[in-house]
DNA sequence: CAGTGAGCGAGCTTCCGCTTGACTT
């Protein structure tokens, strides 16, 4: 190394975990400090086999992940020249463990070695965090060697009985399997439900010229009893008979974590998870937001004195009211801040519609927090009349000042129905008659459980303190990738209900219809995903329990405080454990969820349903028997649960031959696409209208001819040295295209008259060229703050 | 684009948690 070079070497290196977190600190600590960055973990157990020497006291076998042997490698480098060498990853059990990796793979000495920590990227913060270095907390790392080391156990153990058992690449594990089986049992709830009907009376009146609502104090269960009170109330006089006024307060949330961040944007901007993160870490990347993957509701004093300045600035001092607030999550480690805006004079920031939304919404809630309570007067009005007892209520909210609600306000997870009456109410006296306006008696009906979203099984999963801010949404798209769960949007049904009014002295009935049972965006389980659920919580009961993971916590935890050994805990769980994976694994049985539907009326063999290798199927025939049985796949919308035999024998008659056509069979079945005619190797789809179960060879025929001329149509030009390439006329213009891939054409060619040279060459540069980025909009660069 | 499915047995699949890019129709 040159001279030259030892001189602008620094003195001190620092390693963070995060890139951004890298820029940003190496600001503030001047020149004498080199900033970099793991970019995570640098190590971890192999992707391939278990990883774990069991016999050896469970040694694990730590290797660079590939994905970061250049990292390593150039951090080794700048390690060698410094003094010293801080390790300042986040202080947490994952970040300890980073540290511990470090200190290993670049060869760190505990001479040169200086092991830091912050919880907010300030400069204070960080400046004090470099004037009180501790020693790496071995205790800490060992609680992350038993939570890595528990987790590759339980789901490389789990997956492969899965495999030989279900059906191949399906997975376990303490985190999604445990989301897998909220979502079936979810299902299940909602399939038992009975709804119930019932009637909800509300009745409109008038004082001072005011109208307002109010509801009977209790529900009518009948349609008799529904026209029966009406009827009754026909000339009835209604009286206040009381007015309660009470003063109320309503606080703000707290900032925001991960988990309520992904909450409120998919409530209040539709996002899903991952596109929430995604977006957030757009934002991040920039310096427009704090880290985004936290559990922490904690804000700096430099945020705290942000939001305070920005309060005051823009509504007054009245509005100001500076709060800390404490998680109330189990697990959380709170390495991080709360998730907020860096700075909080920028109300609004440039960038795709999808980033200004999320940033608003960031900045309104962090600001909101730092906000007075709103008060409200709630007021309470009962009604009484002279037909009987029956009360009705009025319930009024006036907000005497509104706080932090001139800012924001929390969203529910919505609901069907159910709106609150509420509404302004007439100032009135007690014992004030009031004028009946009218009295509806609707039949309503009782609610099942609502269907988990992506946002509100997070919500659920950090109640019971599984998964971390970083995995929430990865879990999700891997409980999706298995096929265990679909994310769907469903239409409703229509439903009658009835609405009785009385209105003047006549009481009058209407039928009336909604639209019930809509899902929006829902996560429903797969058959796959109910099967492989039943069989893991038949066998391994622990692992699926709800509070495993918080029990597995509280012992992570007495080894953070060194008073167990992290190889003592897994193996008091490893040895039962595996004695289950062993007799499970002894035992023949498959657990493809079989059921015998019935026998086939035709040929007298059994019918079954069941899952296959490539999904749930039917079976017709048994697989001891001589003859080779017959298989047929479930169709899209079918479940192995609520198949019957006739809709089993139904899916046995296609592929169903229809007849020939230039001597080929064809064939109509239903696939992937919707229905089809194959002839030979070409499909064909059937245009609407057309039954595969019916459909006649004389329409097939008409099918293909169809497609065929279409074909025509569509081609400028076939070489007749190489059919393979073919010159076409596209939705956006005429293009090339060879071995199932397109290629465009330039504009100012004529595509009738190229040559099979002209178009090989053109192929070749575009193969050769890298594709340009589509989608990306330029952003004006934020001024520096 | 749309196929497959037992059994025989080769070899493949898989976890959670920490972090970013490099990629398309």
């Amino acid at each position: 190394m040159s001279a030259h070079l030892m001189a602008i070497m620094a003195k001190n290196l620092l390693i963070v975990e995060s890139p951004a977190k890298a820029k940003t600190i190496e600001k503030y600590l001047g020149k004498d400090f080199t900033v970099r960055s793991s970019v995570g973990h640098i190590c971890d157990l192999p992707e391939k086999g278990l990883g774990v020497d069991i016999k050896h006291n469970f040694k694990p076998d730590y290797v660079v992940s590939t994905d970061k042997k250049q990292i390593v490698a150039e951090l080794k480098k700048l390690a060698k020249t410094a003094e010293t060498v801080w390790l300042a990853t986040d202080e947490d059990r994952e970040g300890e463990a980073i540290a511990w990796h470090l200190y290993n793979e670049l060869g760190l000495t505990a001479k040169k070695t200086k092991r830091v920590v912050y919880h907010e990227i300030t400069k204070s913060a960080i400046e004090d965090a470099i004037k009180h270095p501790r020693e790496i907390n071995k205790d800490l790392v060992d609680a992350q060697q038993a939570r890595r080391i528990l987790d590759r156990l339980v789901g490389y153990e789990l997956s492969p009985i899965l495999w030989k058992k279900i059906k191949p690449a399906l997975s376990a594990g303490r985190v999604q399997s445990v989301a897998v089986r909220l979502i079936v049992e979810r299902e299940r709830e909602v399939n038992a439900f009975l709804t119930a009907p019932y009637y909800k009376v509300v009745g409109q009146f008038i004082a001072n010229n005011i109208k307002f609502k109010a509801e009977l104090e209790k529900r009518l269960i009948s349609e008799q009893d529904a026209e029966g009170l009406l009827k009754k109330l026909v000339g009835a006089e209604f009286t206040v008979k009381s007015q309660e006024k009470k003063p109320s307060r309503r606080s703000p949330s707290a900032p925001f974590t991960t988990s309520t961040l992904q909450q409120e944007a998919s409530r209040k901007l539709s996002f899903s998870v991952a596109q929430t993160m995604r977006v957030a870490q757009s934002l991040y990347e920039r310096g427009d937001i704090t880290y985004m993957r936290t559990d922490s509701v904690n804000l700096s004093q430099f945020a705290i004195d942000g939001t305070k300045d920005e309060v005051k600035k823009l509504y007054g001092d009245k509005y100001v009211h500076t709060r800390t607030y404490k998680t109330k999550s189990s697990g959380a480690q709170e390495a991080h801040e709360a998730i907020r805006p860096t700075n909080f004079a920028v109300k609004e920031i440039e960038g795709t519609d999808q980033e200004t939304r999320l940033y608003d919404l960031i900045w309104k809630r962090t600001i909101a927090s730092q906000m007075s309570d709103a008060e409200i007067e709630k007021t309470v009005l009962t009604i009484s009349q002279s037909a009987g007892e029956e009360k009705f209520i009025a319930t009024g909210e006036v907000i005497s000042f509104d706080g932090f609600l001139k800012v924001y306000t929390e969203s529910d997870d919505e609901t069907e129905d159910e709106e609150k009456e509420e509404g302004t109410l007439p100032m009135v006296k007690e014992n004030q008659k009031l004028e009946m306006a009218e009295i509806n008696a609707m039949q309503r009906f009782t609610l099942p459980p609502a269907r988990y979203t992506e946002a509100s099984l997070v919500k659920k999963l950090e109640a019971l303190g599984i998964g971390r801010p970083s995995t929430y949404a990865p879990t999700i798209s891997t409980v999706q990738k298995r096929g265990y769960v679909l994310k769907e949007t469903k239409e409703g049904v229509e439903r009658k209900y009835k609405v009785f009014t009385l209105k003047g002295k006549d009481v009058t009935s209407v039928t009336k219809t909604e639209i019930t049972g809509a899902e929006k965006s829902k996560l429903f389980p797969t058959d796959v995903g109910i099967v492989v659920n039943d069989f893991l919580l038949s066998h391994f009961q622990e692992i699926m329990d709800y509070n495993f993971t918080a029990h597995v916590e509280e012992e992570f935890d007495i080894i953070a405080d060194g008073k167990l050994e992290w190889t003592k805990m897994l193996s008091k769980f490893y040895s039962p454990f595996h004695k289950i994976v062993e007799t499970t694994n002894a035992n023949k049985e498959r657990a493809a969820g079989e059921k015998l539907l019935g026998v086939d009326p035709k040929t007298g063999k059994n019918v079954y349903v069941k899952i296959g290798r490539y999904g749930p199927m039917v079976q017709m025939g048994a697989t001891e028997s001589e003859e080779k049985p017959r298989f047929a796949k479930l169709r899209a919308d079918q479940h192995m649960e609520s198949l019957t035999l006739e809709m089993a024998l139904n899916l046995f008659l296609l592929p169903r031959v229809i007849g020939t056509f230039e001597d080929q069979e064809m064939s109509a079945a239903i696939g992937r696409f919707g229905p089809y005619i194959k002839h030979g190797a070409a499909f064909y789809s059937l245009p609407a209208g057309n039954d595969p179960y019916t459909v006649t060879e004389e329409t097939g025929i008409e099918i293909i001819k169809a497609k065929r001329i279409k074909e025509i149509e569509k081609t400028i030009q076939v070489f007749k040295h190489d059919p393979e390439i073919k010159i076409l006329k596209g939705q956006y213009g005429p293009y090339m295209t060879m071995d199932k891939k397109n290629y465009k054409i330039p504009k100012d060619k004529d595509p009738a008259k190229l040559t099979l040279e002209e178009c090989l060459v053109m192929i070749e540069e575009e193969k050769k060229s890298p594709r340009k980025k589509r989608g990306f909009t330029p952003r004006k660069k934020k001024t520096e703050s």
